[in-house]
DNA sequence: TTAAGTATGCTTTTT
DNA sequence: GCATACTTAA
């Protein structure tokens, strides 16, 4: 058969054995996405079988769009009606399809992070709660737990003790799932949790995608929360074909709530589970490989495995020490420069970080050396202020309870109406049971003449934007236009204000994309809900320019399931990687070297590590210690080497740091806001002197010296 | 009421 | 070191 000639005898079996449980282990870089997608393609064009009637789970958006382009491209199949894409996109899909059985309508809003914490302020004002005692992080932590192990508020004292903390973060989940509910939105975590109890609740609904998803893949497997484990066991119990494919040594996400045991009690979950572990490696030299395999012996409780190849083309890892963050980032620009005048190119070379504020420093030296790059991660894209505004413009127009999308542009740009009207819409609103958008547009008797004057122009202008009968994009535009908000930033001075003109600009074309695409793909409109639902589990990884030749900087999470000829893991320092806040168990600690694991295992070519001997930290430089993952690594697979100290590099900075604080007057300094002036007059000292100055736009100011630098 | 100035608290990782 | 939240002045 020729479509199993390009595979290993293991990945034939993984792709022939279509029927009952399956379980994949695939070590790092052994064919496991070509295992899925032959898989697929098999089901379709040897079995017969409908694409109508697979599903496929993948971890990212970018996974699932690869597999659609392979099976396209590759094998010719049509993919309309196959099911494929992420838990959250598969089952926001089902959730809208089905809401007649929800408390939900379907076009609910999506919130993302940031709308959560705006919804915890809102009810931690209201619950009067101290955000001292009940820290908002570790409060949304756990509700997000609660939901992923799908424990409902009314469920919680099932499973949670009882004292004074979690009657009141049960409080909070309680008010929250309601907030949301009045809202007509859903988090992340509601979208698997009302799926999982949608299926659960309803025994004809759930025949329904058991008979739909006769044959279901999920890839990574081992990062699996309760709520999806509970989905995928809903769908598949009935039967029985389920493959799924992953690789214990590759958790990381456990802190999402993730259980490993997922994978490591497959066996035990289903009945005669048949097993194929996948160990040839076909991505990494085997230097690399004995590097990876030696520092991951040390964790217990894996399902044993050890990846071979037969890759001999060993270039040595290199570990370098460096003296501090700005040396190790200028050595990774040495070095990305060398292979570039060796004609190699950018796309082929990854800078791998454990926290997104590692980031800063790459950034600013690159830039110094003329090294373009791309971020992955940090400030997603659709999570800017000026796209999070016309977003809300676009959300309260297809959900109008959504009220919290509602408050934030009632008055943005600003129209007049303040905290005195707001109050008494709200007011009036909740009286009469109705929407904020059904409110403004009643007469409310409590609003002075100005008042209903303004509120009835933003009422006018939301209906006329209702009534549009135009192609999505062009809604956009027109409420873009109508607001004005690209012309005012694009005539500021602010070079902030001029980035956000070009993220607008930026939008209105991703939008048009999508449209297009949508368009074409299946042959009617989008609607704008679906198109809001898309956006809003879009990431980051899914918005990179994969035309611009560029080096890529990202979280060692984010480059799960990549690969680059050329890695670079930096920050290998003892409370970074292990992190400070992930040391205290085995458990965690277990994690931390697993997430090493997969950084070092997304190499293809050559491998470089480093740590810095000191390193800033909120301000001040810390004596950094070598993490102790370097020690369990085996000597014999990478070289270290150390920069001898040039002091002087040190010194000058010391120099410069206390002169450039040490102001007279007549010094000419630079203010991040207000550019270059003179100094006028200094009151005090230092840092914490009084300046009066002079800047080039003739504007005088009054400034404190820490806020401006001396040129 | 708004905008600038000042204080504060915070960072793990993400769909 | 930065973004956000609070305070103060116009």
């Amino acid at each position: 058969m020729q479509l199993l000639e390009n595979l290993n005898k293991e990945q034939q079996q993984v792709v022939t054995t279509t029927e009952g449980p399956l379980l994949v282990l695939a070590g790092a870089g052994s064919g496991k996405t070509r295992s899925v997608i032959y898989r697929t393609a098999y089901l379709i064009s040897e079995k017969h079988i409908s694409p109508w009637n697979i599903l496929v789970v993948t971890f990212t958006n970018k996974a699932a769009r690869e597999l659609i382009n392979r099976l396209e491209i590759n094998f010719g199949i049509n993919t309309r009606s196959l099911w494929i894409g992420t838990f959250h996109s598969i089952c926001s899909r089902i959730l809208r399809y089905e809401s007649a059985l929800l408390p939900y309508d379907s076009n609910f809003s999506i919130y993302d992070d940031a709308d959560q914490k705006t919804v915890f302020k809102k009810i931690y004002k209201e619950l009067d709660i101290d955000k001292k005692f009940f820290s908002m992080g570790a409060v949304r932590n756990i509700i997000s737990r609660q939901k992923n192990s799908l424990i409902l508020p009314d469920d919680f004292f099932k499973f949670n003790e009882k004292n004074y903390y979690t009657e009141t973060v049960h409080k909070i989940y309680n008010r929250y799932q309601k907030y949301l509910e009045e809202n007509n939105a859903m988090d992340f975590d509601d979208l698997l949790l009302n799926t999982a109890y949608l299926l659960h609740d309803h025994s004809q609904i759930l025949k329904k995608y058991q008979q739909k998803f006769r044959y279901v893949m999920i890839d990574e497997y081992q990062d699996t929360n309760y709520a999806q484990f509970k989905i995928v066991n809903l769908i598949a119990s009935a039967h029985q074909n389920l493959c799924v494919v992953g690789d214990d040594d590759q958790a990381i996400y456990s802190w999402r709530g993730a259980d490993i045991r997922n994978i490591l009690n497959f066996e035990k979950d289903y009945k005669n589970v048949k097993t194929i572990k996948l160990e040839r490696n076909y991505r990494s030299p085997k230097i690399i490989l004995n590097l990876a395999n030696s520092l991951i012996k040390y964790n217990d409780e894996r399902h044993p495995k050890e990846l071979w190849t037969s890759y001999e083309d060993d270039a040595v890892p290199i570990l370098k020490v460096l003296q501090n963050e700005r040396a190790e980032a200028s050595f990774v620009a040495d070095q990305i420069r060398q292979l570039q005048e060796n004609k190699i190119s950018l796309n082929s070379c990854v800078v791998l970080y454990r926290t997104n504020a590692q980031s800063r420093i790459f950034e600013s030296t690159f830039v110094k050396y003329g090294i373009k790059y791309q971020i992955v991660g940090g400030v997603n894209f659709y999570q800017r202020k000026e796209i999070k505004d016309i977003i809300a413009y676009l959300r309260i127009l297809v959900n109008p309870s959504d009220s919290e999308s509602f408050l934030r542009i009632i008055n943005y740009p600003s129209r007049g109406i303040g905290k005195s009207t707001m109050g008494k819409i709200i007011e009036f609103a909740f009286l009469n049971n109705i929407t904020l958008l059904e409110a403004i547009n009643s007469k409310i008797p409590t609003l002075s003449k100005w008042q209903q004057t303004n509120v009835n122009n933003f009422a006018q202008l939301t209906k006329s934007w209702q009534q549009l009968e135009v192609p999505l994009p062009k809604l956009v535009q027109k409420i873009l236009d109508d607001l004005g908000l690209i012309d005012q930033f694009k005539n500021s001075k602010d070079p902030q204000e001029i980035t956000r003109a070009e993220n607008l600009q930026e939008f209105i074309s991703a939008c048009s994309e999508f449209y297009e695409q949508f368009l074409d793909e299946n042959k009617e409109e989008p609607t704008l809900a679906e198109y809001l639902q898309n956006i809003a589990l879009q990431t980051d990884l899914d918005n990179l320019d994969p035309q611009e030749e560029s080096v890529k900087l990202m979280t060692m999470h984010n480059a799960k399931g990549l690969e680059f000829d050329y890695v670079f893991i930096v920050g290998l320092e003892e409370g970074l990687l292990p992190h400070s806040r992930s040391m205290d168990t085995n458990k965690e600690l277990q994690e931390e070297r697993r997430l090493l694991y997969v950084a070092i295992t997304r190499t293809k070519k050559q491998l470089f590590m480093s740590y810095a001997k000191n390193r800033n930290i909120f301000g001040d430089s810390i004596l950094t210690m070598p993490s102790h993952f370097i020690k369990e690594m085996d000597e014999r697979f990478y070289k270290k080497e150390v920069v001898a100290k040039s002091s002087h590099i040190n010194f000058d900075r010391k120099i410069v740091l206390e002169s450039s604080k040490h102001f007279q007057i007549g010094d000419k300094v630079f203010h991040k806001k207000f550019g270059k002036g003179i100094i006028l007059n200094v009151d005090g000292k230092d840092v914490d002197a009084k300046l009066t100055i002079s800047f080039s736009g003739g504007k005088l100011k009054k400034i404190i010296g820490s806020y401006v630098t001396r040129i």
